[in-house]
DNA sequence: TCCTTCGCCTAGAGGTTCTATGTGAGAGGA
DNA sequence: TCCTCTCACATAGAACCTCTAGGCGAAGGA
C-alpha cells in the first residue's frame, strides 16, 4: 500500500492492508484486480494498493483463514482467484477495526491539533 | 511501539513513532525516558514506546537532522541525552501529521462505520 | 559492599511493503 | 495464424521499522 504522492515510499500505516481487504470482502466476494480497485476508490485515491502488496496479503490471510478462495472467471472473461471472507475472518476484522480506531484516536490525542488542516471541528459540545 | 495489551506484538501504524517524538518536543526539550513517558500519558496509555524502539528512532532523527541532542543531566540527577526539535524538524512534523491525517481519514473512510463501537456521531448534516 | 533505579545502547529476529520481473490467457486487428 | 494489448496472478530481493533480550555505567540508600 502506498499513497498516491508517495514523498516517501514506504508506508505509515503497515498491518493495515490486510484489515482494509477484509473490509473490502464484508461487500461480497471478488478476485484480487478488482479488491485494490475497491479500497483506491473508497479511500478517494488516497491509498494505492500495489500487487506485491496485495498478492502476498491476500495469500496470508487465506494462510490464518479469514478468506476462502476459489477460481472463477472474472467480468472480463480472464481466469481470476475469488476470495471470500470466513465467520473467522469476520472475527478478525472486527477486533482489527477495533484497534485501529483505539490506535488512531490515541495517536490523534498525542498530535492534539497539531498538523490540522482545519479539518477538524471547533469542539461541539463533545460526548 | 506497542498496545497495552499486545495482542500481536507487532505495531500497526509503523513509521508513526517518529512524528509522535518529534510532536513531544515541539513542547521543549527533553530525554529518551521522558519523551516515552509523555507520548504513553497523553496517549491515555494505549501507546507504549519500547526502548528498543525509541533509541534507534532518536538516531534516525538525528541522523535526519531533525533533531539536536546534547548531553546533560535529568530531573534524578543522572547523566542523559537531551533532544530538542531543529528546525526542519518541526518542518518533518507538519509534513507527517499532515500525510497521517490523510492516511487515517481514508482509512477510516474505507472502513465505513464497521468497527465503530458507539464513538461515531450518527449523521449530523455533513459539510 | 550490595541492591535498586535510572538512563543509554545494541544485536538479532520477525514481519510488511516496495520495486522489478515473469507467466499465461482472452480480445481484436491484419 | 500472428502480433499486441490488457487482465490477472505470482515471486524474489531489498529496505525498513519494531520487538525481544541483553549489556553497560552511575546515583542513592541500607
Amino acid at each position: 500500500m502506498a499513497q498516491g504522492r508517495k514523498p516517501d515510499n514506504r508506508e505509515m500505516v503497515q498491518g493495515t492492508l490486510d484489515m482494509l481487504i477484509l473490509r473490502t470482502l464484508v461487500g461480497g466476494r471478488a478476485h484480487g484486480h478488482t479488491i485494490a480497485q475497491l479500497i483506491e476508490q473508497s479511500s478517494d485515491d488516497v491509498l494505492q494498493v500495489e500487487q506485491g502488496s496485495l498478492y502476498p496479503a491476500l495469500h496470508r490471510l487465506e494462510d490464518r483463514g479469514w478468506v476462502a478462495s476459489s477460481w472463477g472467471t472474472s467480468e472480463n472473461n480472464r481466469t481470476a482467484r475469488f476470495y471470500e471472507l470466513t465467520k473467522a475472518g469476520r472475527g478478525q476484522l472486527t477486533r482489527e477495526a477495533d484497534r485501529w480506531r483505539a490506535m488512531a484516536d490515541a495517536i490523534g490525542r498525542v498530535l492534539g491539533d497539531f498538523g490540522t488542516r482545519g479539518r477538524r471541528k471547533p469542539k461541539e459540545s463533545e460526548g
